[in-house]
DNA sequence: GCTAAATCTCTTAGTGGCTAAGATATATAT
DNA sequence: ATATATATCTTAGCCACTAAGAGATTTAGC
């Protein structure tokens, strides 16, 4: 096998199996859900609640691609759930900043404590220097999903027939 | 910064990190099924048909988590839509085979198609060498995060007095 | 300053995918 | 042969979602 065909198969199975794991991810997220009695998409919010912070109810609604009315029905159960709380902004009262209430979002955060401890186990087996190029990966690679997510969205807007051509793969053979 | 100390911040980068761009993968494929104009679940379980292959409607819902009434309906839709035929095992006729679709599913593959630019576009910043860390690791992640998905689901089992004591990493302080 | 347009959240009606329970059909065990 | 187990489908009812628009507040134009 050929330098640059080794390359090639390499990223066939980097792609396979990333997507393999990001799917698992997916599992994971349902089953948190599932035990912690909430929805999806509640979780979903809390998530971004805790990555970005304290945000209003129209940027949850942007981030999960949900409509605001949607947004407003996950915060209600969130807020009768003691998950978050409302808070009107006073310099813009049209606003509604959402923030989680730690005590109870600890609670939560529990379920996440198998795959916390699944992932220091697997991490265990890297180097210092194994572990930076990994977090660049993560950061690229988000920034890549990121990208790839809005150039999907853009095609949303595009009549059909005026969408650049896309050039597809082959669909892999059934193992 | 001690030296175990600069890998602990490092560890904890790398979960945010990875909690960022997993939340965003989750993001693209909600974005895939809407731009193709399908349910999530119907999405989901095409990925799966992408991944394992030929596989029956049983298994689906125990991958996918869902009831099997529910499954059946995913199939329904899945079937009108051309996607997927069901097939009926002949050696043991309870059983209903689901297989893609090949010229069919291509149209959905064409929305990872941007997906795919992105990451080769990110690959391309690797050696050989590092990817095949990134395929190591993405392997092992999967078996990790499978594993902790088994633990979770054990959870649900075992009633809550019960539960052993999971202890809880502090909430991360608002950026 | 006052009116019009824009922005942000919430409300309402209606839809669709989900669960739970059980029906149906086929296979396996006693 | 009968009973039990397995695999999928059916049905009724529920709940989260969308679409459309109302209400409240801010910003822009004159």
């Amino acid at each position: 096998m050929s330098r640059t065909k080794a390359r090639a198969a390499l990223l066939q199975e980097l792609e396979a199996a990333m997507r393999r794991s990001s799917a698992q991810g997916v599992l994971y997220g349902q089953t948190v859900a599932n035990v912690a009695g909430i929805a999806n998409s509640d979780l979903e919010c809390m998530d971004i609640l805790y990555l970005e912070g304290r945000v209003t109810a129209g940027r949850l609604a942007e981030v999960t691609g949900l409509t605001t009315g949607a947004i407003t029905g996950v915060i209600d159960r969130l807020e009768k759930a003691g998950l978050v709380r409302r808070e009107r902004d006073e310099a813009d009262r049209r606003k509604v900043f959402i923030a989680v209430v730690p005590e109870a979002a600890m609670k939560i955060g529990q379920f996440y404590v198998p795959m916390q401890q699944a992932m220091e186990k697997v991490f265990a087996g890297y180097s210092e220097e194994e572990l930076r190029l990994l977090l660049r990966f993560a950061n690229e690679g988000y920034k890549g999903v990121l990208a790839a997510t809005e150039a999907l969205k853009s095609l949303l807007d595009t009549p059909p027939e005026k969408r650049p051509d896309l050039k597809l793969k082959k669909l892999r053979p059934n193992p």
